[in-house]
DNA sequence: TAGGCCATCTGGTCCT
DNA sequence: AGGACCAGATGGCCTA
């Protein structure tokens, strides 16, 4: 896996989101020029006119400076600082946006090394983590299981063993859909959640609980927390 | 049509 | 001060 490459703000297209560049300096003096009028609803060229008067006073004497331009000071700092506001907003709400986008493409990245029929349909937010999190329960149950065979038997036997466990079997489909869907078995990908039956491997012995479908009732097991 | 899911906006809070 | 994170509000879309 690469950690970065759900980080990257840029790759987030899968999504359908629009993404909108947000310049680097939020200094409002280029937002006059900006080629979007849908950017500066206020009239910035007004506030920005006003603002640059004030940047030339300085240099005139202190006494003339403050009479000419008492008056006007704070109508104008207010609008410049209501300017500054709704600059502000803007570059949040992008930023959110963005930040929301990079969170929904890690769970599409989630949801892709999960285990699902081809034709299902997209597992939800709150499903993606649910599956996701029994399956890696299940995962490591299997492993448990593995480490502790493999102590006491010899190569074949472990073999055999591991082959006939249901819960091995299990994630050896589950880690293998590709395997699984171009065996000769067709009924490869029923077994990602039919073992049901067979074995008492979910915290709630019911290996259907990895099914979305499903989901709401796993929460039995005391060994299994029920935040999720 | 009600309910679920989702995207987006928004203000507050915390952190650097 | 500015950015990240969070949770609430809102409106749109879809489905049973």
């Amino acid at each position: 896996m690469s950690p970065k490459s759900d980080c990257s703000p840029v790759q987030l297209s899968s999504e359908g989101g629009q993404y909108y560049p947000i310049p680097d300096d939020e200094d409002t003096s280029s937002l006059p020029s900006s080629p979007n009028p849908s950017v500066s609803p206020l009239g910035l060229e007004d506030c920005f006119s006003e603002e640059q008067s004030s940047y030339a006073d300085p240099r005139e004497p202190p006494q003339k400076k403050q009479k000419a331009r008492k008056g006007r000071t704070k109508a104008k700092s207010e609008a410049v600082v209501s300017k500054q506001k709704k600059n502000r907003r803007v570059k949040a709400n992008d930023r959110e946006r963005n930040r929301m986008h990079n969170l929904n493409s890690a769970l599409d990245a989630l949801r892709s090394v999960l285990p699902t029929f081809p034709d299902d349909a997209k597992l939800t937010k709150i499903e993606t983590l649910r599956f996701a999190h029994n399956y890696i329960w299940a995962l490591t149950e299997t492993l448990q299981m593995a480490d502790q065979t493999l102590l006491g038997l010899g190569p074949q036997e472990v073999r055999e063993t591991f082959q006939r466990s249901p819960s091995a079997r299990l994630v050896m489909d589950l880690t293998s859909p590709v395997s699984s869907a171009s065996s000769s078995s067709p009924c490869e990908w029923d077994s990602l959640y039919s073992p049901v039956s067979q074995a008492s491997l979910s915290p709630t012995s019911c290996m259907e609980d990895l099914l979305p479908s499903s989901i709401p009732c796993f929460s039995h097991s005391p060994s299994f927390p029920e935040y999720i």
